[in-house]
DNA sequence: AATGCAGCTTACGTTGACGTAAACGTTAGA
DNA sequence: TCTAACGTTTACGTCAACGTAAGCTGCATT
């Protein structure tokens, strides 16, 4: 039986892939340089596939939540259980914990954040009105 | 009439806040640099008052959530609105409003990377599981 | 008196994450 | 045919955020 699958085959070019996320072409191939990307090539040129463009979103989050790419490398390497080796396993279990912990401790931060810019824009809207008074 | 107050005249030396916030003198001496920070001083010795040690937990909370110094400085600054012009305030206002985005951004994000950490961690259990069974 | 912290300044070094420029190959369209 | 748009490699440059080392002051304890 074939799979008649919807993604699969579907395949985007590096321009492509720069524009969709904002991205220099400089950047993706920098991930390919270090190991995090790693495309299928029609001669010279890099074709990406769906799992590519996949593994750069997760890459662009990690940015987002200010990881360093050897943490997004680690994170994204959870997601692909290769790993039949039990200690392997209680390891993954563990750095999960450990990346756990750091995303609470950051929910934590910025919900104080936002308590905090809330408080900063009622004190300058208050001086807004303040001073329109006069 | 004088104030009875808990923190008025709290002092704290730069390794005090080091060890205190697990971070170098050489990093507290650099926030200084770059005018993050402003201790007074006694004779060349820095001083830290409680308001510096504040502003040093804003930095650091800044640095994990994955500001640059010059967004937390920002930001930092919002908090101090000794600006009277109303121009001024209405920036800050929008400035707010961008952070307050970029904030929801990285809750949304956070969100998926723990449901993605919840899946992960299921996989390796149930792979555990199974090949505990063999 | 000497040793040992804790602090200071100055200044060059390092690391991560790309930017930027040069020099080149392929393909489509005027 | 040639030029424009896209792709490639190689390699040096840059910027932020410190690290690290040198060489200097106190101050206190042995």
């Amino acid at each position: 039986m074939e799979k008649a699958h919807s993604d699969i085959g579907t395949e985007y070019s590096i321009s492509q892939l720069s524009k969709e996320f904002d991205i220099t072409t400089r950047s993706i191939r920098h991930y390919e340089d270090i190991g995090l990307l790693s495309p299928a090539r029609r001669g010279q040129t890099r074709i990406y596939s769906q799992a590519d463009r996949t593994r750069l979103r997760l890459i662009l989050r990690g940015k987002r939540l200010g990881l360093s790419l050897e943490d997004s490398r680690e994170i994204i390497d959870m997601y692909e259980p290769g790993k039949t080796n039990i200690d392997q396993l209680k390891k993954l279990i563990d750095a999960i914990q450990v990346q756990r912990g750091k995303l609470n401790q950051q929910l934590n931060d910025i919900s104080k954040l936002l308590k905090d810019l809330n408080q900063a824009e009622a004190d300058c809207i208050d001086a807004l009105k303040t001073n329109g008074r006069q």
